[in-house]
RNA sequence: GCCCGGGUGGCGGAAUGGCAGACGCGUCGGUCUCAAAAACCGAUACCGAAAGGCGUGUGGGUUCAAGUCCCACCCCGGGUACCA
């Protein structure tokens, strides 16, 4: 027997592997397709745990899909554009390529090290020009759609990497990649529409059953749709107000009033059979609680909303007023993040008419108010909800409680109350939950809240007074994409003196990143006149290159399609072969995508849908998201705190399959890992013992150990017959197990045969197995079925026994995967529990096939004492498993 | 605050409403050995000498039977956050 050397055994295999092209997908195959992907890495240099667990996790699902019959594409790529690569090329004075490529060789040499069975001829590289040109051809589709967009706004800026962010790479108020504090600017970038698909991106989460559902929630909650109503406030003008500095008052004719139109919006049309009347001053809110208007008693804008300044400029609130804009300049997004919530705010001297009621009421600038949702301005609304009542308490603003729970003190005496009569409570909070309306005019007894009655009847009101409808506002903001820094792909546009911006057209495509560019001396694209300069394509005329590049995120939106057809170069990639293999069926990467990779590449997907380029809705119909691998105090591993696990030293003293194997069985794959060595050697040592096993009983085992070893006199051919139903059971679990993705059980499975296994061993010498033509097929049989198990999870171990012990011909990594007959994993005999009143008293052994009266018999006899001279009321069987024997 | 997960031996973790703790690690005992390692065998939730009792975050409930279902609560992790 030779002993199980992984280390020689590994290297070699992949090697053979390699050469034999077995893990190329054969594009001619008959067989049903199955497309297994893990998310690209970053090349990043060494590869870690976490990589590690994600990929094992990939090739088991891979090599079982191809054991199972499916004509298998397993690919792998990097995606290569970014940050990282840019830095180390400053820090060490050398080109970011050079970076990116020497890691992605040793990333590849580590994964071929680990033995993954990846179709290598397909490799996507996102620096490379053939890979990114098709990139940019995509941004120029999305611009003939209208789906690019060159504005100007507040957007979030991180000074350390110098460059803007996408709303989705702020964590709490930080950079995602370096946690530097974010800072707002007003800046003119690129935006992709993804709000256009706000709605099909909420509503095709339903499609997704094979999704973790909380990365599904995520998603919902990210893109955050509230279904709601706009309503216009009318703005008193300045001369007609009558009550300065009292704050709320009471009703009011100010829609009559003759208006004079300010500076803050667009004048409100008036349809054309009313008596014209001068412009007003419209300032629209969203809400979601539109029943609720009765209770509005003030009004706030957030201190960005356009027009504050004219609004109370040479008025004695001036300066108040714009102090407070200034202060909430100041406020960082981390300090926002951090929930230092002290709300601010000042009034403006200015009213506003409530339009269900005609009432004024004040209006102030706050910093509780988010600019960039909805208008940018609130009703507010005291007694239904808390900022606004936190607020009100604050700076003295009245509390009218206009919904209630039937329990509430007030109730009694405001239920049949239109008119206002109670003007101030004593509350601790506001009431935001469900009730009754009251003081509410003729709305009043009706049912409030979101989605209610009141909430309708309201809306239906306002849209027949003309002043509000419905709508829907999302929390999804535009996918910002543009990026100040040069190792990315360059967007393809061109800034014409004459022109304006026009696109690259698509001819001259790919706009290639330029080579000779001295980063560490401060030169960026902007500043390489060799780049921006060039000529206009619709004019001819002298213009310059649009010098920012995109969000590495562009890069990963559709890298999975580029997989199906690497080497087109008239193309991203032809329709027929995405659609034949897409959408992919299996996807494992990090929960951290949750939000990032997973949305953004379903906003590509039905873009290019749309375009007619793919027929289907969603790119990865089944998700796995694996845990976290964690260090032992539950900390994520990271280069800072150094506390990162290396593979390779793991794979230096046990070999590639017992580390694989080991991470495997440590945890389910969606639950986080706390990284811990103590059960690796253990994972080894079943290598070890399963191996000797396999030679064993393909009559190799040169002593006979295991026999020897045995001490327990047992019945040899009881043995026999355990194990020939323990293969078939194991056989069954474990690919029940491989089709819900709990490798660890099935590792688990597989200990339990082979402890089966051993039993047989010990009882049956080698010598009469050998002189046993039947036992010789049992044994050959037994052993093919372990090595088949055991193939994903452990690949060398597995070919090497295949090949060399078992004297198969091919890889078993070609080999079908075992089948099993449930009627053999059947037991003649089963052990069941006798309870007594639940508590189990004692054991019988039954025939399996036992008459459920000859069972209950049996049971009752077993537990005589236990229920001498009581009443038995009951006796359940529960077939296989137990009896119940409930007495009085 | 809101939305997801999750709480089971010394540890990682198993359990379609049906014997809680599969499988492994660790520990203890044993075989082999001059000895040790390796290998192999056995034990191992807790209390108790035993009979037995008691046990899946807490408190209730449904059920012949609850880790699993229902109600209330506590704790831990993740996401998100003045989103009107």
């Amino acid at each position: 027997m030779k002993p199980y050397n992984p280390l020689e055994i590994e290297p070699r295999l992949q090697k053979v592997w390699a050469a034999s092209g077995q893990d190329c997908v054969d594009e001619e195959s008959d067989k049903p397709r199955r497309y297994v992907l893990e998310m690209f890495p970053y090349p990043s240099g060494d590869i870690h745990m976490g990589h590690v667990r994600n990929y094992t996790i990939g090739d088991v699902m891979a090599r079982y899909a191809k054991m199972c019959g499916f004509n298998v594409l397993h690919p792998m790529g990097w995606d290569a554009f970014g940050l990282p690569a840019e830095n180390a090329a400053i820090k060490n004075h050398t080109h970011p390529a050079k970076w990116t490529y020497e890691n992605i060789a040793k990333q590849k040499a580590s994964f071929q090290r680990m033995g993954f069975s990846y179709d290598w001829d397909r490799t996507v590289v996102a620096c490379d020009p053939e890979y990114y040109r098709w990139g940019q051809w995509i941004f120029l589709k999305l611009w003939e759609r209208g789906l690019v967009e060159r504005r100007n706004s507040p957007v979030n800026w991180c000074p350390d990497c110098a460059t803007v962010l996408a709303n989705e790479q702020v964590i709490e108020g930080k950079c995602w990649r370096c946690a530097s504090p974010v800072e707002k600017r007003d800046l003119t970038q690129w935006y992709f529409k993804i709000t256009d698909y706000a709605d099909e991106l909420l509503d095709d989460l339903e499609q997704l059953k094979g999704w973790p559902e909380r990365v599904k929630q995520q998603q919902a909650n990210w893109i955050g749709r509230s279904e709601g109503a706009s309503v216009d406030f009318v703005l008193v003008p300045s001369e007609k107000i009558s009550q300065v500095g009292e704050g709320f008052c009471g009703a009011s004719d100010g829609l009559d009033d003759e208006a004079k139109c300010t500076s803050l919006h667009e004048p409100k049309s008036e349809s054309a059979d009313e008596v014209p009347q001068k412009p007003e001053t419209v300032i629209t809110v969203f809400t979601t609680r539109a029943d609720t208007l009765f209770g509005c008693t003030f009004f706030v804008l957030a201190p960005e909303y356009p027009g504050i300044h004219e609004l109370v400029h040479g008025t004695p609130y001036e300066e108040e007023v714009m102090a407070l804009v200034e202060a909430s300049k100041q406020v960082s997004a981390v300090e926002r993040a951090q929930g230092n919530h002290e709300k601010h705010g000042a009034f403006t001297g200015r009213y506003v008419i409530n339009p269900i009621n005609g009432e004024q009421v004040p209006v102030w600038v706050a910093d509780y108010v988010v600019a960039d949702y909805g208008t940018g301005a609130v009703m507010a609304v005291p007694c239904g909800d808390q900022r606004d009542f936190e607020f009100a308490r604050k700076y003295h603003l009245p509390i009218v409680p206009i919904i209630l729970p039937e329990d509430d003190p007030l109730y009694p005496q405001l239920k049949d109350e239109q008119n206002r009569v109670v003007t101030e409570v004593d509350w601790e909070a506001a009431y935001a939950a469900e009730g009754i309306l009251v003081q509410s005019g003729p709305y009043t007894g009706l049912v409030g809240g979101k989605h209610s009655p009141g909430e309708e009847a309201v809306v239906k009101a306002l849209e027949e007074m003309g002043r509000g409808h419905r709508t829907v506002e999302f929390r999804l903001r535009d996918w910002l994409i543009s990026r100040q820094r040069y190792w990315g792909n360059p967007i393809p546009a061109i800034h014409c003196p004459t022109c304006g911006v026009v696109p690259v057209p698509e001819e001259d495509l790919p706009v290639l990143l330029p080579e000779n560019i001295d980063l560490a001396a401060g030169e960026t694209l902007a500043t390489h006149e060799e780049f921006a300069k060039c000529t206009c394509p619709v004019c001819g005329g002298p213009a310059r290159r649009e010098t920012d590049t995109m969000d590495t995120f562009t890069c990963s939106s559709w890298y999975y399609m580029r997989y199906t057809d690497p080497h087109n170069d008239r193309a991203p990639f032809d329709s027929a072969k995405a659609n034949a293999w897409m959408p992919v069926d299996q996807y494992i990467g990090g929960i951290e995508h949750a939000i990032l990779h997973l949305l953004y590449s379903r906003f590509f997907t039905k873009v290019l849908r749309d375009m007619g380029m793919l027929d289907f809705d969603e790119p990865f119909e089944n998700l796995l998201c694996q845990g976290m691998v964690k260090d032992e105090h539950g900390e994520t591993m990271s280069k800072s705190k150094g506390n990162v696990i290396a593979p390779e030293d793991m794979i230096a003293e046990y070999g590639a399959d017992a580390v694989r194997a080991y991470i495997l069985f440590m945890a389910p794959p969606d639950k986080d890992l706390l990284w811990s060595e103590d059960g690796l050697a253990g994972l080894y040592k079943f290598l070890n013992r399963l191996w000797r096993q396999i030679y064993d009983l393909a009559g190799q085992a040169e002593d006979d150990t295991l026999f020897q070893a045995g001490r327990k006199p047992a019945d040899a051919q009881a043995t026999q017959k355990a194990l020939l139903r323990q293969r078939h059971r194991v056989v069954g679990k474990v690919t029940d197990d491989f089709a819900r993705n709990n490798f660890n059980t099935a590792i688990a499975a597989i200990m339990e045969l082979s402890n089966t296994t051993g039993d047989y061993l010990r009882a049956n010498s080698a010598e009469s197995r050998a002189a046993n033509e039947d036992l010789r097929a049992f044994d050959a049989e037994i052993a093919e079925t372990l090595v088949k198990l055991m193939a994903p999870i452990a690949p060398h171990w597995a070919d090497e026994l295949w090949q060399s012990v078992l004297g198969r011909d091919g890889s078993v990594h070609e080999q079908p995967w075992p089948t099993w007959d449930p009627e053999l994993a059947k037991a003649d005999e089963v052990e069941l529990a006798v309870q007594v009143n639940g508590k189990v008293k004692a054991r019988i052994m039954v025939d399996a096939e036992a008459a459920e009266e000859d069972v209950r018999a049996q049971a009752l006899e077993a537990v005589s004492q236990a229920i001498e001279g009581k009443e038995v009321r009951k006796a359940i069987v529960v077939p296989g498993r137990l009896v119940n024997i409930v007495v009085g």
